[in-house]
RNA sequence: GGAGACGUGCCGGAGUGGUCGAACGGGCUUGACUCGAAAUCAAGUGUACCCUCUAACGGGUACCGAGGGUUCGAAUCCCUCCGUCUCCGCCA
């Protein structure tokens, strides 16, 4: 979240930065927030006070006590008595002053980078980069959702009876292509210095919050009530979290992670027309890299991190087109996120298959994730993240794109990893 | 799942109601000594929030797994929860 300090300080660029993100009633929210933090530190300023005068008291009772004064002991003890019953009330009024900030911090956004376009919508958003061929394939070219029929590879019908819609079955080569995907994201991304890890895929509540999923995104996770846990929707929540609550040595620094997992997500209420086959999954495989920078590094990190999954769909022979997000069209805790599209022939659409973000310290202040820095000052850290990559839309473009009369061809840089070269 | 033990600062480890943010040792930082290093000696060494216009400095409050309670006063007593370890059970 943004700190209240940041709010303090820097009000009318937190303000212009909420508008950009098409935040409505920016001015009146940062108001309320100065307001009761305002309030907040009144009320904690007259509760320590009060307590400290009966921290006084209470040590001279001791004193009194050794030296025999019974009776200036017992006065005291009234004394200190109602200075705590004083205390006590306005400790009250210090929580709910507290609570109230806290949600209310908990619901701003973060505010996007000064080089965000502006717009409200993904139709506002700025195309960086586009690389590679469209193929040109004939009008019979199929989509996915029929080759993966044709092929016997993908079973969304079994998926269905045994769980539900969007839990589909990998099968025969099918499967086999997911295993070499996930070996080939793995083995790149450790091969680009990024430690693997292999993270649960259950977190609680403290993490989904830390990462910003909660309370924003509380209706996208699955959330097991019994134990209080949730369903990861992103490898992003367990391995940020592994540095909740952390004050990091700037030797430690800086530190990259790629971890596999399979990602939940509900998709409450978003079905429709344009989200068939493996457009839109409840559950998907998905390789995540996750760096967490000193705040001078990140936006050479963002790059970096960008130029390695461009480097992925290269490998993989995809046409892409790299898009800066605009200022509507961002996720609530994102500073500057670049998707990456691929163009998946058979249906002709661009399919997002990354999103790779710069949080800045946005969700290191909800983690109080810190660094030493050389002069000895704790100062917030910079987290970012991004897909490399999401398995189903990579595989629902590989399918159309390489769909041939003899079946569908599998990208050189794959073939090590499936052990054949065609689907058929 | 059952029984028991335990949870203190960067680490080890004291502390069973008052002067304990916390002995002692190690580590680390700085200084002295040295041509330099080692050894030795001395000093320092947590986090968050608040107050002082900001900052340094200074002052206050809180934090000894988490949350409650008892008390004038709790790391120390009581309750709940979480975690770790040992034994038994179960099991991939």
């Amino acid at each position: 979240m943004l700190t209240i300090q940041q709010i303090r300080e820097q009000k009318e660029r937190v303000i212009a930065g909420l508008e950009k993100k098409r935040v409505a009633g920016a001015q009146q929210l940062i108001d309320e927030v100065l307001q009761r933090d305002a309030e907040r530190r009144q009320i904690q300023k007259q509760h320590d006070d009060v307590l400290a005068e009966s921290n006084r008291v209470a040590k001279s009772i001791g004193q009194l006590m050794k030296t025999g004064q019974k009776e200036e002991a017992e006065k005291a003890k009234a004394q200190a008595k109602s200075l705590k019953e004083e205390a006590q009330r306005l400790v009250e009024a210090l929580r709910e002053a507290e609570r109230k900030l806290q949600e209310l911090l908990a619901t701003i956004p973060n505010i996007p980078h000064e080089s965000v376009p502006e717009g409200v919508s993904a139709e506002d958003n700025e195309i960086v980069e586009q690389k590679g061929e469209i193929p040109l394939l004939g009008e019979d070219a199929l989509p996915h959702w029929e080759l993966i029929v044709k092929y016997d590879i993908i079973d969304f019908e079994t998926g269905s009876k045994v769980t539900g819609s969007g839990f589909p079955f990998y099968k025969g080569k099918g499967a086999r292509l997911q295993r070499a995907l996930l070996n080939f994201f793995l083995d790149r991304a450790v091969e680009a210095g990024y430690v693997e890890v292999q993270p649960p895929v259950l977190v609680n509540e403290a993490s989904a919050f830390g990462t910003g999923q909660l309370p924003d995104k509380d209706g996208q996770m699955y959330h097991i009530e019994r134990d209080n846990l949730y369903v990861i929707p992103t490898a992003e929540v367990p391995i940020t979290n592994m540095y909740r609550d952390m004050i990091l040595e700037e030797h430690q620094l800086p530190i990259k992670h790629v971890g596999y997992t399979p990602c939940f997500r509900r998709e409450a209420g978003t079905w429709g027309a344009d989200v068939r086959g493996l457009n839109r999954l409840h559950q998907f495989d998905k390789v995540e890299i996750v760096q967490i920078r000193k705040p001078e590094e990140s936006y050479a990190a963002l790059e970096e991190m960008r130029h390695y999954v461009q480097s992925l769909l290269e490998a993989l022979e995809l046409p892409y087109r790299v898009v800066k997000l605009c200022g509507g069209d961002m996720s609530f805790t994102s500073a500057l996120t670049y998707d990456m599209e691929v163009f998946a022939a058979g249906q002709k659409k661009w399919l997002e298959v990354s999103s790779v973000s710069n949080f800045e310290s946005y969700q290191a202040a909800r983690m109080m994730l810190r660094y030493r820095t050389e002069n000895k000052k704790t100062e917030l850290l910079h987290t970012l993240n991004g897909s490399a990559l999401a398995f189903p839309r990579i595989v629902a473009a590989l399918l159309e794109n390489n769909q041939t009369p003899e079946g569908i061809r599998i990208p050189k840089a794959l073939q090590p990893y499936t052990g054949f070269d065609i689907i058929n």
